[in-house]
DNA sequence: CCGCATCCGGGGCGATACTG
DNA sequence: CAGTATCGCCCCGGATGCGG
C-alpha cells in the first residue's frame, strides 16, 4: 500500500493494516491458529489467489505474521501470526464490535458465510453467570462447520469443532443464532423461527446476558 | 468500497470504514470535532479533493457524518460525527496503540505532522497521579499548531489550542514530546536532543509514568 | 492437491485544473 | 470556500497455468 507519510499512530498502522483483505486475513489467523494457505482461501471466500499470496508477504515482511515448515507427514507451509500480530485482536474486537449492528437484519442474498465467524460475537456477548458451577458445553451447528462453546470457572471460550458430549445443541440460521445468544430473542420466538435447540435449556441461562446486549 | 459480502461484523465494518483515506477522516473529526471541508483537507495532507468529496458524501449515506449549515456570520458547511461515528473513537484507539511503536524511530523523511495528532498518545500515555492537586496545564508546541495538556481531578484532556497560562511549555520535535510524554526519554536526555522545556517541571512528575510505556 | 505466478480488463485512486 | 471535472496509473478481481 501506498504510505499515507504522515507521522501519526493512526496512519501508520493503516499503513501496514489498511489494504483490502489485509485485515480479515488476520481475523482468519486469530479466529483459526496457524492455517495452511488452501485454509486459509477457503475462510475468505472471495478473494483472488494472487491477493492472498500477495498480502501474506506483505505481512511478513511487516512482521506481523511467519511462515513455518509443518512438521512430516504433513509437510505444508504453516502461516501463523507473531506476538505483533495477535496484538491486532483488541482492533478487531473493536471493529466487530462496531460493525454487529449490520447483521441484526440478517445476511444480504450474496453474503457467505463461515461458521467460525460466530466465535467472537459469542465470546462478545456471553459471560459465565456462575462460575462455581460445572463446565458446560454447547454446540453451535449451521450450514457450516460447528463451533463450541465452552464454559468452566467463570471463562468463556469458543472454538471450531465438535464437542464430545454437549450439553446443548443449536441448530439452524447464523443470525437466528446471534439474537439467541445476544439475548435478542428468547427461546421460544427463536424457535417458532426456525432455530431448533436441543438438550439442556438452562445452560443458556448460565451463559446469556440478563438483558439484550446494545447492538445499534 | 465493493462489499466483502461475508456475513461477519468484522467484514461488515470494512465494507464501511475500510475504504482509502476513510479512517482518517474520521480521525481529523474525532480530533478536531465540527469541520470544515477546508479544514479537513488541511487536516489530511495527500488526500485528493475529489476524494474527501466522495468519502465524505459515502459516511453521510452509511449514518457516520452528518453535514449541517453553521449559523450566520460563518454560514458554511460543517462536517460532524454522528453518535455512530462517535462510536468509532474506541477502533481508533486501539489501532493507534497498535501504530504507536512505528513512530519511534522518528517521522520518515517526507512524513508530514500536524500537532494535533500528539493529542491521543498524550491521552493515552498520562494520567493524572495526584488527582487532589490544583488543575494543571502543559502547552506543546511544534512547527505545527499548539495543543494544550489539561489535567484537573483525575482526569486528562488534550484539546488543540493554546492555555492561558499553562504551567509548563514543551517545544521541539514530535517524537521527542511523544518520547518524554510516554517515558522513554527522562527531562535530561530530550533536552539534549533539542527539546525546549520550560515552566514548572513538577507538573511532568504528576502526569508522566512511572516505567516507560510499551512502545514494541 | 498445494502454493503460488502470470496475464488481462475495469475501476479505485492520485494529481491537477477549473468553477460557482 | 467547497467542491466538480478530467485523465493516467496502478491496484484489484478473475481466470488460467504450473512446478513441487
Amino acid at each position: 500500500m501506498r504510505s499515507y507519510s504522515q507521522f501519526c499512530a493512526v496512519a501508520k498502522a493503516l499503513d501496514v493494516l489498511g489494504d483490502r483483505w489485509t485485515l480479515l486475513i488476520v481475523r482468519e489467523l486469530l479466529l483459526a491458529g496457524p492455517s495452511r494457505y488452501t485454509d486459509l482461501r477457503n475462510g475468505l471466500p472471495g478473494i483472488a489467489t494472487n491477493l492472498l499470496s500477495d498480502r501474506l508477504r506483505e505481512l511478513e515482511a511487516a512482521g506481523v505474521v511467519v511462515r513455518e515448515q509443518a512438521p512430516p507427514p504433513v509437510a505444508t507451509t504453516l502461516f501463523k501470526l507473531t506476538p505483533r500480530g495477535e496484538a491486532i485482536r483488541s482492533v478487531l474486537h473493536e471493529l466487530g464490535l462496531w460493525g454487529i449492528p449490520y447483521m441484526a437484519e440478517g445476511p444480504a442474498p450474496q453474503d457467505v458465510f463461515r461458521g467460525r465467524w460466530l466465535a467472537w460475537p459469542a465470546e462478545l456477548f456471553l459471560t459465565d453467570l456462575e462460575p462455581d458451577g460445572p463446565p458446560v458445553s454447547i454446540e453451535l451447528r449451521t450450514e457450516e462447520e460447528p463451533v463450541v462453546i465452552e464454559a468452566a470457572a467463570g471463562a468463556v471460550h469458543v472454538r471450531p469443532g465438535s464437542a464430545e458430549h454437549p450439553d446443548a445443541v443449536i441448530s439452524g440460521a447464523p443470525q437466528e443464532i446471534l439474537g439467541l445468544l445476544s439475548g435478542h430473542l428468547d427461546v421460544r420466538r427463536a424457535r417458532k423461527r426456525g432455530l431448533r435447540i436441543d438438550g439442556e435449556l438452562g445452560v443458556l441461562d448460565r451463559l446469556r446476558p440478563a438483558q439484550p446486549a446494545a447492538l445499534g
